[in-house]
RNA sequence: GCGGCGGUGGCGGAACGGUAGACGCGGGGCCCUCAAAAGGCCCUGUCCGCAAGGGCGUGUGGGUUCGAAUCCCACCCGCCGCACCA
């Protein structure tokens, strides 16, 4: 028997080769070339469908990558579980479209430009072609023939599409408003971008700023974007990521009306129930109309500091969690539309121009911040609703008699009584501090109260009521006086999507002194990201620079026009690429309709959890909009999403500071790409977070090295129905070179070119249970039953089967990795005292399990062992009559503790199985003496006895 | 504060309400070898015991159940998202 040595840096590139010179992955938008489909479901029917029945389509995406140096671990880990899948789907006798492209615009290369001078084309041309590279070292079936890039004119031509259609439908807008500045980048970011007041690509505190910048209305999708989400098979966490950033808020909108200036200002309020309990009024600092109201009042000084300073504080220190509450009167007034109360108004940054209407309704006594402001202020507070427990009487303060509630909080006027005044709660305004907080001290500890009870101090019909059904009575009651209405207001803003860099793709506007903003008309795209010298930003685009390109003819007017120098955010680009992949090679059109009806939608995207809000909401948001313009007729892109987890090394993440990289290319160098791939698949669930550890590659790599070997042992023992493979039409064969050709001895020697004896094995085509029939007829040809060592190991085959097709359906590649091992540690066990051919249909049957995780090796084993194409065979389906086994070992219990565990015939009754456990010896030792008071009898798991 | 996820050996992690710790790493012992590497075999939660066997064990405290890592309640800790959102 000779010795062989695993060594996937002979294996890998020659499986590499097959799949490149037959682009074995490739799918055509035909499923009617039958013959013409090299790969992907054309060699074999779906299960249990007839040999002409259309193969069902699997749109497997990984996100695309943004090539900047080389991949690393997460790509590694990303396209390692797509790829599983891709595969799993194939043989499962689906069409799969498994594509690939590069989201090639970006900062990062734009800062290398400038730091380098290097042209961000080449450095992105680089890049990708070391990422080309690595993802065939890994094996990753890809269809290549629809690899895209987004910086690509005939990528981005379409992009710039997109632009104009949404521009044509009023989904795109320019408009000058506060936005977020990053002072490093130099450039405007969308809201999605700045994280706790930080530009999220460099941590730089943005500043506000007043700039006129192009949005997308990705606002008109909240609802859909929202609502949609329940048809989607998605993780929770990401689900829910999206819900509270669309920020969905039911309530009403209120007019408040200001007498003095004949002006209504609406509030959005969520609690309508606590209208009467508005005891004042906030605007915030960024409110236009703050100035005019102070105007001419003992205020306006006052106010212009303030708001002053509000604007020009940073975000960090206004955004500050516990600050106290701050805030100046504006000396004016408004008519609470409920009770005619005047109130008076204030300026505070507590409020939030962004939000709602800029300005609110302050209820205190249910409100913890504007309960906190009425403190610093010393603004009366009157509680409306009653609280579960209320009054809750504190050890502090033992309020005396008459010191209820009510009393302390300044009961509101009549319903309806006008010019009500509501004092303060020191009875002036003015009163000495002193007297403020002593009020104040006896006020009610149990305010402020935000949870639900009656109303109280509101109207009679209202009182009693509960605070929820007060809502939609009070909201009602509103809309008839016309003094408001039920109202839905959103957290999400519109997409910014205008940068001031160079690296994107141009805007197609181009500005005339007489038209305005025009847009390019479309048989003039793409508009051409034009080269230039000084990427440096600059307060502007670098673009601004490129005088020749910026000059440009209107082409309404054919008069002197300027282009838009700004370019668009990098997410544009990826909001849209899936789309393309399904019609790669069209020149006419973005997509052809008819064919994206044929992809879409996605039926399983993978990506990190880091995208949950940015590319996955725009790329829904797209893929709606363009519903709604007729070119696209589905609503959701991604039908089912996996997040994967990242991989760390010591525990934190991986970056060049720490010195913790591990890099994808140096393990695939020294271990080859099938054990990276498999370890990384092996180490954690894939959604789970996962920690690097090189002993932890060896185990993997020891694996992957004994399946190998046994494999190569085993086919050289030869002996099945001999059989010479066709070795015709160009499929591949080990080549001379191939380590076991050389082998001194063994049938190899004997069968250069071909080295591996096959198994009569039925050929493609062959209905799914085609391994169980096989190897039953290899086993039994003279009806003799398989029995013994050769029994057990073929059940564990098929519990393996089994496992691993039930895990690959749940990703957990983890249990099913550990599935293989198992069965290959079943093998070694009985290398010796089963049969040959059962232990080539155990180990083929592992190659053929792991071909997912590991398909250099996969392939290598299976064509050794059975002289086939593993990726042509369909998936294998475990037998259930080997599942089940006719003796199993029961589980005695006594009081539910396991004692004994017993042989138990697998059709024994209930009443058999509790003599069984009854006679267990340990059993009898733990029932000596006592009675049994109850059997518990759990069929084919265990018999519990419950003593006294 | 609100929402989501998680807490199991020395480590990564397994476990339809039914044998806790699969599989792998690490550790220990042995075989092969002149020796080493590679490979192979066995042991490995913890405590008591020569053993048979038994006690204790899935963050903490309760509960439901014949039986709980798993379901329910309360709490503690960690991670992630949102956060002055009216």
């Amino acid at each position: 028997m000779s010795e062989q040595r695993y060594d996937p840096q002979q294996i890998e590139p020659r499986w590499q080769a097959v799949w490149a010179a037959e682009r074995t992955w490739e799918v055509s938008n035909e499923p009617a070339a039958a013959n013409g489909v090299p790969g992907n479901g054309a060699h074999h029917p779906a299960p249990g469908a007839g040999a002409h029945a259309p193969h069902p389509k699997s749109y497997v995406l990984e996100m695309l990558p943004y090539p900047s140096g080389e991949p690393h671990i997460g790509h590694l880990k990303v396209y390692s579980v797509g790829d599983a899948l891709a595969h799993f789907h194939r043989r499962l006798g689906r069409r799969v479209l498994h594509p690939m492209g590069y989201d090639a615009f970006g900062l990062p290369a734009e800062n290398h430009a400038i730091a380098t001078g290097v042209n961000p084309r080449e450095s992105t041309a680089a890049s990708i072609a070391s990422f080309q590279r690595q993802f065939r070292e890994w094996g990753i079936s890809i269809d290549w023939s629809r690899e895209l890039a987004t910086h690509e004119p005939t990528y981005y031509r379409w992009t710039q599409w997109i632009f104009l259609q949404l521009l044509h439908a009023g989904l795109a807008y320019r408009k000058e408003a506060a936005v977020k500045w990053c002072p490093n980048d130099q450039t405007v970011l969308a809201n999605e971008q700045v994280v706790d007041g930080c530009c999220e690509r460099c941590g730089a505190e943005v500043e506000i700023r007043q700039l006129e910048q192009w949005f997308l209305r990705i606002t008109d999708y909240a609802e859909r974007l929202l609502g949609d989400l329940d048809g989607i098979e998605w993780p929770e966490h990401v689900k829910t990521m999206q819900r509270n950033w669309i920020g969905r808020s039911e309530g009403a909108e209120v007019m408040f009306r200001c007498e003095a200036l004949g002006v209504d200002y609406p509030v959005f309020t969520t609690r309508p129930d606590t209208l009467f309990g508005a005891t004042f009024f906030v605007m915030a600092p960024e409110h236009p109309d703050v100035a005019r109201l102070a105007e001419g009042t003992e205020h306006e000084q006052a106010v212009r500091e303030y708001v002053n300073h509000a604007l020009t504080e940073s975000n960090e220190d206004r955004g500050a969690a516990e600050k106290p509450k701050t805030g100046v009167a504006l000396g004016r007034t408004v008519t609470n539309p409920v009770n005619g109360e005047q109130i008076p108004m204030y300026v505070a940054d507590y409020v939030l121009m962004e939000y709602g209407t800029g300005a609110i309704m302050a209820v205190p006594a249910h409100d913890e911040r504007d309960y906190a402001f009425a403190r610093t202020q010393g603004l009366p507070i009157r509680r409306v609703i009653v609280g579960a427990s209320e009054p809750a009487p504190s050890d502090f303060t033992a309020p005396g008699p008459g010191a209820d509630s009510a009393a302390i909080t300044q009961p509101g006027p009549e319903p309806g009584a006008d010019s009500a005044k509501i004092a303060q709660p020191g009875s002036e305004p003015g009163a000495d501090p002193a007297s403020i907080q002593a009020a104040w001290e006896r006020s009610d500890r149990s305010l402020p109260y935000t949870g639900d009870g009656p109303l109280t101090n509101s109207r009679p019909d209202f009182d009693g009521m509960g605070n929820r059904e007060a809502t939609a009575a009070i909201v009602q009651w509103l809309d008839r006086e016309g003094k408001g209405h039920a109202s839905v207001n959103y957290r999400l803003r519109d997409w910014l999507v205008s940068r001031q860099r160079y690296w994107g793709c141009p805007i197609p506007v181009v500005y005339c002194e007489r038209c305005g903003a025009v847009p390019v008309p479309e048989e003039q795209l793409p508009v051409e990201l034009p080269e230039i010298e000084d990427y440096a930003p600059r307060g502007r685009s670098p673009l601004a620079a490129a005088t020749e390109w910026v000059t440009t003819r209107c082409p309404t007017c054919d008069g002197e026009a300027r282009r838009e120098t700004d370019t668009m955010d990098t997410f544009v680009d990826s909001s849209w690429y899936f789309l393309r992949y399904c019609d790669a090679a069209n020149d006419t059109a973005a997509w052809d309709p008819a064919v994206l009806r044929k992809w879409m939608p996605v039926d399983q995207y993978i990506g990190g959890v880091e995208h949950a809000i940015l590319h996955l909401m725009y790329a829904r948001f797209f893929t709606k909009a363009l519903a709604d313009l007729g070119h696209l007729d589905f609503q959701e892109p991604f039908q089912a999403l996996f997040t994967q987890g990242m991989v760390t090394k010591d525990g934190a993440k991986m970056s060049k500071s720490r010195g913790n990289v591990v890099s994808p290319a140096s393990i695939v160098e020294r271990y080859g790409a099938d054990t990276a791939r498999c370890y990384i698949l092996f180490i954690a669930p894939p959604d789970q977070d996962a920690d690097w550890s090189d002993d932890g590659v060896e185990g993997v790599h020891r694996f992957l090295s004994r399946l190998w070997r046994l494999a190569a042992e085993v086919a050289d023992r030869g002996g099945s129905p001999s059989r010479m493979r066709e070795g015709a039409d160009g499929r591949m064969r080990p080549s001379e070179d191939s380590p076991h050709a050389a082998s001194p001895a063994g049938p190899h020697a004997a069968l250069p070119g071909s080295a591996h004896v096959p198994t009569r094995w039925p050929k493609r085509g062959c209905e799914q249970q085609a391994s169980v029939s096989r190897l039953r007829s290899a086993h039994a040809p003279t009806g003799t039953a398989i029995e013994g060592d050769d029994l057990e190991l073929l059940r564990k085959a098929h519990w393996a089967i089994d496992k691993v097709s039930a895990d690959l359906r749940r990703f957990a590649f983890n249990t099913a990795i550990a599935a293989v091992m198992e069965l290959l540690n079943e093998c070694s066990r009985l290398r010796e005292r089963a049969s040959t051919e059962t232990l080539r249909f155990a180990l083929a049957s592992a190659a053929s399990l792991l071909f997912p995780f590991a398909p250099h090796l996969g392939a290598d084993v299976y064509e050794r062992l059975m002289g086939e194409r593993v990726w042509e065979q369909p998936w294998p389906q475990a037998d259930p009559a080997l599942l089940e086994r006719e003796e199993y070992e029961l589980v005695c219990q006594v009081n539910g503790k396991l004692r004994d565990r017993v042989s138990a015939p697998a059709d024994a009754t209930p009443e058999q199985l509790k003599e069984l456990c009854r006679a267990a010896p340990n059993v009898r030792a733990h029932l000596d003496g006592k009675e049994v008071v109850k059997e518990i009898v759990v069929p084919g798991k265990l018999v519990n006895l419950v003593v006294r």
